[in-house]
DNA sequence: GTGAAGGGCCAC
DNA sequence: AAACGTGGCCCTTCAC
């Protein structure tokens, strides 16, 4: 049956193919377009698949605005509805199509890559079709024509191509599916699912960046940068110097070769250790000055290579906005990654937050969850005083080291408040107590005091994060609470290898769930938003950026804060779930 | 020229 | 020995 299919060229056999196609309760969907980006090409081929039949809407035999044809909308109407639901592989990248050139908001998916990624739950295993199909069908798949010219003539090859695909997915879902419910994760699954829609509306909205201001701020940083190159370079120069008959021949190192940079630190008599890393150079830059600026020189190094031009460059020519590339499941987590660019991770300073801001007549609604992770600790633990630190209500992490240290909260020193709220953030990630002498100051012996007083007031708290460890050793997995999976290969003889599960034991459901509770949230949030002006712009893992006309801002960071809230308080029940909203003209903290 | 690895630094 | 989790992007170095 491979390559039959019926290709769809008029409004009758258009209402024809409706009709069959709404009989599933599941179809293939897949797209052809003529670019990867949908504000530079057209959607020229729409595939649909029942386990009979597949069809091949040619949309240039429509028209060239599928946007504005009425002839469209019996498509429109099966891609809107939540039944049948459409099965794509790499579902984001065709609802991002037919929302821009359909107008359509796609219903309920099924989406292969994320359901492949999910069963892998973190192991190395390639997600691209073939690879999917291969695993779970034992079919390969031949992808040569899809990076063909889909604007002319198609041939009798493209289109029996793109027929194949879609057929198969429909006998890929009915495979996953059994595996999905053996391995507990529909849950999971479906909550990736219903997010899909909002992560193709996000990143078709883009974020908007003002060129200019962000000009200004690469001319400042190169200024700079030139300034503290130049000293460094001079101070480095102190100890060539001397081994050389004319002072005036000096060469010029490379200042971001670490081979180069520790020769030349030695010759100054700097005792640069094996590794030039910040953190063992941040004790010698009190002594050394010249390590205090290579410091400097490395701060706006990075921000010149890394928040230069290349955000320019990545201005979409069609939109002026920054169309970044969000993977869904980016780590085994469960959390996003973003690339290009990585707009999670915009220095906080003030000069780079304020080239985000909302075009003219708009607003930035930010709203973000409090201490989200220390929340499901307490809902995973249940540990009492931990609790009542959230339930008091004032500074959170005030409260904790009143707690651990025996004080009424206007007694403890700031220096109290600091180890409390190294040690709440600490213990997420596993921290031990050589870590947090060093990060602290503390010696050896007083971190260990610190770390069990710490534990004594938090007595369920220790006892989870423990049995956390060793059971993702024992069991070489983890789950979130909507039941998302980690799997941890590694030798149990090797200890290294051996705590580093027991700390991704510790981190991997208290992440994971935090990503989840996001997922939820922008799935409610991307509904509430439907018909309104508002935008969801930019998402960064406990933080949710919304654009928003100016005149509905109050009511949609009522609209944000509700999602989230009620997203949070699906899985965490033992504490108040807190979100913050600010509503500006910049994307400011 | 391309690609991987090592070292570094940005975010949460 | 350095070990507190998850990412991406940059540069250099080194192998092919």
């Amino acid at each position: 049956m491979t390559g039959e299919y019926r290709l769809i060229t008029n409004e009758e056999e258009l209402r024809c193919a409706v009709e069959r196609l709404q009989t599933h309760g599941a179809i293939g969907f897949d797209t052809e377009t003529t670019d990867l980006d949908p504000y530079r090409g057209r959607l020229r081929l729409v595939q649909l698949a029942t386990p009979e039949e597949t069809y091949v809407i040619d949309l240039a035999k429509f028209t060239d605005r599928p946007r504005e044809h009425a002839g469209l909308d019996p498509l429109r109407r099966l891609l809107a509805a939540d039944r049948p639901v459409k099965i794509a592989h790499n579902a984001k990248f065709d609802l991002k199509w037919t929302r821009h050139h359909l107008g359509v908001d796609i219903g309920m998916v099924f989406d292969t890559l994320l359901a492949s990624q999910l069963l892998s739950a973190g192991l190395d295993e390639r997600h691209n079709l073939d690879a999917v199909m291969t695993r779970y069908l034992g079919e390969s798949v031949d992808k040569t024509e899809r990076g063909s010219d889909w604007s002319g003539e198609l041939s009798e090859a493209q289109l029996s191509y793109a027929a194949r695909d879609v057929a198969l997915l429909v006998r890929l879902r009915e495979v996953m599916v059994e595996r999905l419910k053996v391995e507990g994760l529909v849950q999971c699954a479906r909550l990736e699912f219903e997010c899909v829609p909002a992560t193709a509306a996000l990143e078709l909205a883009g974020f908007y960046l003002d060129r200019e201001r962000w000009c200004e701020q690469m001319a400042a940083v190169e200024r700079q940068r030139a300034a503290i190159a130049a000293e460094l370079q001079e101070m480095l120069a102190e100890g060539a110097a001397q081994g050389m008959l004319f002072a005036g021949a000096r060469t010029e190192i490379n200042l971001d070769s670490h081979a180069q940079l520790t020769e030349a630190l030695r010759r100054l008599g700097v005792p640069v250790p094996d590794s030039t890393r910040n953190w063992r150079l941040q004790p010698l830059a009190a002594k050394y000055p010249v390590v205090a600026k290579l410091l400097e020189y490395r701060t706006v190094q990075k921000a010149m290579t890394s928040f230069g031009q290349n955000f320019l460059d990545a201005i979409n020519p069609a939109t002026g906005r920054i169309h970044a590339n969000f993977h869904q499941i980016g780590a085994p987590t469960g959390r996003y990654a973003c690339v290009d660019p990585n707009i999670q991770q915009i220095p906080h300073a003030l000069e780079y937050r304020r080239c985000f801001r909302a075009p003219q007549g708009r607003k930035l609604i930010t709203c973000d969850f409090s201490q989200i992770e220390l929340r499901i600790l307490a809902e995973y633990s249940k540990d009492q005083n931990f609790i009542e630190a959230f339930l008091s209500g004032t500074d959170f992490h005030r409260t904790t080291a009143a707690q651990v240290f025996r004080l009424a909260p206007d007694e403890v020193t700031s220096e109290q408040r600091s180890f409390a709220k190294r040690l709440n953030f600490g213990v997420v990630y596993g921290i031990g107590t050589s870590r947090f002498a060093l990060m602290t100051g503390l010696s050896e012996k007083e971190a260990e005091e610190v770390m069990r007083r710490y534990f004594a007031t938090y007595p369920a708290l220790e006892a989870w994060l423990k049995e956390a460890g060793r059971r993702a050793v024992r069991e070489r997995e983890t789950r979130t609470m909507s039941g998302r999976k980690a799997r941890f290969a590694f030798d149990p003889e090797d200890k290294k290898a051996t705590s580093l599960v027991e700390r991704n034991g510790k981190n991997t459901p208290i992440q994971g769930t935090s990503a989840d509770i996001l997922k939820r949230a922008l799935h409610l949030l991307h509904e509430e938003l439907r018909g309104t002006s508002a935008e969801i712009v930019n998402i960064v893992h406990d933080e949710v950026v919304v654009e928003a006309d100016a005149d509905q801002a109050e009511e949609v960071a009522a609209k944000v804060e509700r999602a989230m809230q009620a997203a949070g308080e699906e899985y965490v029940k033992v504490v108040p779930v807190v979100v913050e909203s600010r509503i500006s003209d910049e994307w400011l903290k």
